[in-house]
This record gives C-alpha cells, sequence and structure tokens, in this order.
DNA sequence: GGCTTTATAGCACGAACGTTCGTTTTTGGT
DNA sequence: ACCAAAAACGAACGTTCGTGCTATAAAGCC
C-alpha cells in the first residue's frame, strides 16, 4: 500500500469521527482538513469532489460496521442467538469502533432521505445491505426451526429495524441508560412471538 | 394579528416545507429569504439570529405535528382505537401537512443528538412532549381495561415509537409503499402481546 | 391625513464554503 | 544517489454563509 492510500485512510478515520457528531452534510473540507492535520487542497486531491468525498465516508461507514457489528456476531451459532448478538452489538457499536458520536450512516440516512442523487443512493445500498444481511441472518433461524416455517421475514426485519432506531435516538438524543436493555426486551418480546416451543425454549 | 406575525408566519410555512426537504442544518436565511420572496435581512429581522430561526421552525414543526396526528386522534375513544389512529394519522402526517419531504423534527432529531445548545434542547423537547402524549394515550388503554394492569407503558410507548421510525425510514429512504401496512401489523402484534381479552376482541 | 411605530430593502462586512492551479516536497524504484 | 511520479501545499477564485447597519416604505393609531 502506497502512501496515498495510508493517508486516505487517515482521512477516513477523522471523517468518521467528525460525521459522527456533525452528519454528513456538516462535515465540511476544511474542518476536516484541520482535524487531519494537513491542507484543504491536499485533501481535496484524494477524492476530487465533496460528493465523493461524502460517498467514500458512507462507504468506509458500513464497512466499520460490518467489522464491528456483523463479524463479531457471526461467530454465534445461526438463530436466535444470533440474532441477539447482532442486536447486542448493535447497540453500542459507535463506542466500539472509536466513534465520538452516533451512526454515520443513520445520520446521513435521515439527512439526504428527500434528496436524490448519489449520495442518497449510497446510504440507501448500504443500509439495504445491512437489513439483507439480517434477512439471512433471520432465514436461518426459520430453517433451524427456532422461528415458526410462516415467520414473514421481512417484517421480523422491519421490527427489529425499529427496535434499533428507537433505541439508538433514546440513547443518542435523550441520552437514557436503559435504552439497550428496552431493546433487548423488545426483541425477547418480538422472538417470542414468532418462535417456535424449540426457540422458545432456547432462552432461560 | 399585526403583519409582522402575518408575514413570520408565512415563513414558518416555507421554512417547514423547506426544511422537510433539506433539513434544518441545511436551512439557510438566503435560501430561505429566496423561497419567501423578500431579502435576507428583512427575513433575518423576524428572528435576530439563525439559531432562534431554527428552533422557531422546531416549535412550528411541533405545532403542526399536533394539529395534524395528536388532535385528530383524540376524536377516537381512549384506548387501543386511538392508539391506532395515532399511528395511522402519523404514517403520512408529512402529506396530511403539505410538506414536501419527511419530519422535520425527525430530521432534526438525526442532526443535533450530539451538538449540545439550544437547538438539540428544543429538538428533545419537542419529542419529550410527543411521547408524553404517547404514555397518557397508553395509559388510558390500561385504565379502559384494554391493556393489561401491569403493562409497562414506557416500554409500550419505546416498542411504539421504534415502529413509527422504521416505517419513516422506510417510506422516505427505501419508497416502499408497504410500510404503513407493516407498521399497522406491528401495531397489532404489540397490542396483541399487551392486550386483556377484553382489549383483543375489539380488534376485528 | 399626519405621525409614530413597525417592517422591509439595500448594502457591506468578514468568514467559510467548494474548487482550481502552479509549486514544492516527499516517496519509491533503479 | 538520482530521477520520475506521486502527494501535499499555499494562494486565490467566485459564492454563499450569518450578521450588522442605515434608509425607505408600509401599517396602525389619533
Amino acid at each position: 500500500m502506497g502512501k496515498g492510500e495510508e493517508t486516505r485512510q487517515a482521512i477516513l478515520d477523522e471523517a468518521l469521527a467528525l460525521s459522527s457528531q456533525v452528519g454528513i452534510c456538516g462535515l465540511s473540507v476544511g474542518a476536516l482538513a484541520d482535524k487531519a492535520g494537513m491542507s484543504k487542497s491536499g485533501l481535496f486531491a484524494h477524492f476530487g469532489s465533496k460528493e465523493e468525498m461524502q460517498i467514500a465516508v458512507i462507504r468506509e461507514s458500513q464497512q466499520r460496521f460490518v467489522d464491528t457489528v456483523v463479524r463479531p456476531a457471526l461467530k454465534e451459532p445461526r438463530g436466535i442467538a444470533r440474532l441477539r448478538a447482532f442486536l447486542a452489538n448493535w447497540m453500542d457499536w459507535t463506542r466500539r469502533a472509536r466513534l465520538p458520536g452516533g451512526c454515520p450512516l443513520n445520520a446521513a440516512a435521515n439527512e439526504f432521505d428527500d434528496q436524490p442523487g448519489p449520495v442518497r443512493d449510497a446510504v440507501a445500498a448500504g443500509l439495504a445491505d445491512g437489513r439483507r444481511m439480517l434477512a439471512n441472518s433471520v432465514r436461518m433461524a426459520v430453517e433451524a426451526g427456532e422461528l415458526r416455517p410462516d415467520t414473514d421475514i421481512d417484517q421480523f426485519v422491519f421490527e427489529f429495524t425499529g427496535i434499533v432506531l428507537v433505541a439508538m435516538q433514546n440513547m443518542r438524543l435523550f441520552r437514557e441508560k436503559d435504552a439497550s436493555r428496552r431493546a433487548l426486551d423488545a426483541f425477547e418480546r418480538l422472538v417470542r412471538d414468532y418462535a417456535t416451543e424449540r426457540g422458545n425454549s432456547k432462552k432461560e
């Protein structure tokens, strides 16, 4: 890896941290250059445009999410246990990823959801990827016989995601400490509704 | 009402529409003045600072939400029916309020959740107000005997809010049309879990 | 209708924005 | 050690940002 890739990565690290606090559109070239300890033009050359930079940050954010949340959860056995691990990791992934604020991808999703263009597309692609992965894990839980065979997988993913979103909001905006506990409780209730006897008995 | 209040209201109407597309921090004095058909300084005089303007927009947004979502739902009888109406109204409130984009309050919540200050406080206050109102309606459903007496009201509000948030995301970012149907389905499942026999039989 | 109060416009300011360009420094292969 | 290539810099561009002033126009009261 050349020097170029190296500093580009350093820039993205800094960009991730900054955007987790001020969002993607609040992230400016000048401010980022300051944080990264280099000149505006030097930093700019790595991306070619602000839009490209934003997209790079989004991709990096997604990548980091996979490394921090998804990959570790895959060590759990398929089924409900893995889903639970997934949720637990999700709950404090920005802390684990050493980000000072919230999830940049989530912030970007709310900023660009009504502004068509490549940035919005990148955000949607990133989130869709996460959901696809989530849907796969749910399907495995069905195949493992822990969730009922007639489980509406997309509906399960829908409700799971809802739990994550509200937990994020409670944590970040309201600074409530019991947010992740509530999320876990909601998850257990969700699972109980969709579980087979076998799947249900697995828990405690 | 003097002329001042009148144009101030017109400005806020325009500001709400604009911020529903570009968010609160994407809303600039110049752009808003253009939309409102007046000069930057003339508009600026109504608020005194950009921050005050942002807060005014947030307050207005909350006000509009109450008029569009909460008030109509209060015509339904107390209990689960009212909660259901509340959700249904919520699902397309920005359309009913003739806003071109998503919920400005929700956008602001994600933009400012990690930036302490008066704007964040205003957003949190607005959202907290909505949750208080929601909690009240849940409590009424308990008192009406439709939800179990041991219902954890805050947990119910938590899960309810999650349904709303994910539905918003699915609608706005992914443009899925079945988002509100999924939300309603999730709501019925939520209610079924917390309902008494009487409350359960109420539905269909 | 005149007069006071209020509202709006016009203009200017310094700062920050994204972007371009030419120059200088650093790097990596030979 | 040298030299081409890559990377970073500094300065400047035109725009837009938020925010002050001062003057003009409109509105409301007697």
